[in-house]
DNA sequence: TCGGATATAGGTATTAATACTTACGATCAA
DNA sequence: TTGATCGTAAGTATTAATACCTATATCCGA
């Protein structure tokens, strides 16, 4: 499965899991045990004696102590090129944003199978990342913002945003219908309906409105 | 790796960051550790003792107290010759631009793995600097015009940075005289010293120079 | 072809901002 | 103590922006 050699550790308070991965990697071709541990404290000791040495770090969440998100972070902290692989029993948004935030490689739930574990770890080793169907509401969370500034652009014309380009150059009314050729009133136009559509309650509302959405400023 | 060898001190207030850097160089010949501080007032003192005998600190930024950056001017005003190579968290430009004008001899961010580490070290004790690969765009690009900014943000007293953050939310002379218990017309002087110290045509200028200037906009 | 959206433009009024000026008390550094 | 800076405030004028209104020609899609 493996190209290379991978020095695995694993931390979960249930032995009874760590008997289950290890039994799952047994089988599997490549795969060094360097040892488990039962709680965050145990853990964070062994992991910092491991090092260098490790390749891949296989852990819980719940633990008493601290958590796997707060290894995560610390083994991403002292040792970047070593790997992370969380298993949750649950499927809470908080703790997978705590988990991406935490860097960590993959996470996927206690309910996967073999199948999908052995995938996740395949594809964090060669330097991918694995997160089960579970995070799908939270990519969409992140990228609804940037959608929404998106969308807001594109509810405004195309003569709207030309104005609007301008206003954010310091232009004046003035300035700027002189700049397209058309009547100041028609540049007061556009601004009054950038200001509704925008709510924005004056020119620097616009302003900010453009920066965030990401309109080319010089 | 090193020709001579290399007394060291480190500071980082996570013990762990001291732990992890302990551990590479440990398995590098000619380093020698002189010790670690985990705040930044300790660390002046521990440093300011070792004068002399110092040949590389390596600090973090973010410590309670005072900076890395503090702690890198005071050295570097004390024992020119002992070089300082800073870890961040974070690749922000500001803080960059600080290092760069504390005379920092590198930059590295944690994320950065250990041969990036190990090499920044060299080049450090060989005269040279070493400023991580992703922040040279960062140098380059927005280094002079930046920190004219940021000149310009230092020159701003601090009641027209008040009048200049509340401008930003689209407050009104009027509602902003309100809001700081003066004059609209004292207001009004304000905006007109921020128009000529900005070098802004309008309150839109104000507004962009503020978000460049990293000011906090809600 | 019809309705809606868009871009255009004018009218009228009010409000806000900008551009100058002077002035005075407080505070702080030379 | 003196001079500089700052924060405060007022006066006077002008310019710019905002908030409404109506209106017309064009174009696109249903």
């Amino acid at each position: 499965m493996l190209e290379s050699n991978c020095n695995f550790f694993v931390v979960d308070d249930h032995q009874l899991i760590i008997d289950g991965i290890l039994g799952m990697l047994k089988e599997e071709a490549n795969f060094t045990f360097l040892g488990s541990a039962n709680d965050g404290y145990t853990a964070e000791e062994k992991l910092l004696e491991l090092g260098g040495q490790l390749d891949l770090v296989i852990t819980d969440i719940n633990m008493s102590g601290q958590t796997g998100i707060d290894i995560c972070k610390k083994i991403k902290s002292a040792f970047p090129s070593v790997k992370v692989l969380i298993i949750s029993m649950y499927q809470n948004n908080t703790v997978i944003r705590e988990a991406m935030m935490a860097e960590a490689d993959g996470y996927i739930l206690k309910t996967s199978g073999k199948k999908d574990f052995l995938l996740a770890i395949q594809r964090i080793m060669e330097g991918g990342s694995y997160y089960s169907e579970a995070i799908l509401p939270i990519i969409y969370q992140e990228f609804k913002k940037e959608q929404e500034k998106v969308d807001a652009l594109a509810q405004l014309t195309t003569r709207e945003l030309d104005v609007l380009k301008l206003i954010v150059q310091e232009m004046t009314s003035e300035d700027i219908a002189k700049a397209l050729f058309i009547s100041k009133k028609t540049v007061d136009n556009h601004r009054q309906n950038l200001l509704v559509k925008t709510g924005s309650k004056s020119s620097i509302g616009l302003v900010k409105f453009a920066i965030k959405a990401g309109l080319e400023i010089q």
